[in-house]
DNA sequence: GGGGAGAGATGCCGC
DNA sequence: GCGGCATTTCTCCCC
């Protein structure tokens, strides 16, 4: 146990990653709170004081701590514990080691960031550059443009000459959707003086209570599939293999 | 390398919880696209087929699988390769294994679920205990109801004996907290045919454009904050130490 | 299983 | 910093 405070320590003062496993209790108070009663849990502290405490099953850790926290151990005569604090966000988290089963200190060398695609970003795009997916004759004017109305993925004129709001979402679409391009519809009908303001939503499809309201409202829906750009990139990494 | 992968099959059979670090390059695919070029990794496996690669920094896992994936190492002339598989979500992650620093396999025991305090829920059921909390003279009916109108957080009357919905928020309210509020309220004028029905934001606080909205929808706030619970239960665990 | 809404949501970007 | 909005959101609950 007194080498368990020793590795973490001298890991904490190296900036390591720490990984261990103990049985233990933890209380958490900030935002909520809760107490965990007593069982096996994985813990996590990074280099830059992000706190993970994973039980043996679920994909979400049961207890965090994000980046910044401040933590310590602390051996009192009731045992010992992991403290971990939050002082910008008034956020705690203690928890009482019983037992502690492994632990594992590394430095580890990563400098890479994600490559992400299939975003609604990219969904914009793909419409921006393809504007007959949304109806031949749509010529676009702006895409993904924080306006004074707010934030309208692809804006432009039907084959009318019609102002046109479309409304991107990469999965079903709700009533969320339906409600913020009604904000946005209005917003430029207000400002413009214009009666006739188009509405369309793109997403690969939309529930039948928000199809309901969007129809109420006049406004369409097209269907349409994110993009999956990402895909011949992939192909072409022979270093990940065959897939 | 070898001793790795007869460790890693062996805790795959056993269930055990599986930790991991790897310089490894990863790639995913299904809602979206991802590619993660080389670099140190911190992998966990779970009993429950749930897999998590985190970064040396960051809260949260720059790759992961729910729950129910299958998982198996793969040795191919290419290299070693740990391959998760999820059929039912057309979901797969790859990671290539260029060397492996460290492995460990246990059993974790834990049974316990979290108590939590400070949700929204918690803060509905003060409102409804307290209803002076909301103004003078309001009498609560019904709280977090399932309506055909949509989930009310609290409906009552008021001093008036005028038809209220609440609407909780546990932090600040904005532009949803509002269009809910809309939303319920008129659905309730409608199917009551009743002209006069009232609607009240409880909340922390409200963004300057919600309020804005409200306003003009004729709507009230209330500041509430949400309630601690548990920090008396905390106060009683001796076993937990002193706060 | 789909839909709706909350969450200790988180994270990003723009004002 | 707040506000608005997407997220491989996740999770729960009800229909």
């Amino acid at each position: 146990m007194d080498g368990f405070s020793v590795r973490v320590e001298e890991a904490l003062r190296k900036r390591e990653t720490i990984v261990f496993s103990a049985d233990c209790e933890v209380a958490y108070s900030g935002r909520a709170e809760a107490f965990l009663p007593r069982g096996d849990r994985l813990f996590i502290i990074k280099r830059d004081g992000t706190l993970l405490v994973h039980q043996p099953t679920g994909s979400n850790p049961i207890n965090y701590m994000k980046e910044g926290c401040a933590i310590t151990l602390d051996k009192t005569d009731d045992g010992l514990f992991l403290r971990c604090r939050h002082q910008g966000k008034r956020e705690w988290i203690d928890a009482r080691l019983f037992a502690v089963h492994f632990i594992h200190t590394q430095d580890l060398f990563d400098s890479e960031r994600q490559l992400l695609g299939g975003s609604e970003r990219d969904m914009s795009d793909m419409l921006f550059a393809n504007p007959s997916m949304i109806e031949p004759g749509f010529v676009p004017l702006s895409r993904e443009e924080h306006t004074r109305f707010g934030f309208i993925d692809v804006f432009g004129t039907d084959a009318q000459g019609t102002l046109t709001v479309v409304e991107c979402k990469r999965c079903a679409a709700g009533h969320n959707a339906v409600q913020q391009l009604a904000r946005y519809v209005s917003r430029i009908r207000e400002a413009k003086g214009v009666g006739t303001v188009r509405g369309i939503i793109a997403a690969p499809r939309i529930s039948a209570a928000a199809r309901k309201h969007l129809d109420e409202l006049g406004f369409g829906f097209v269907a349409v599939e994110p993009p999956k750009r990402l895909e011949r990139y992939k192909r072409d990494q022979t270093s990940i293999g065959d897939f």
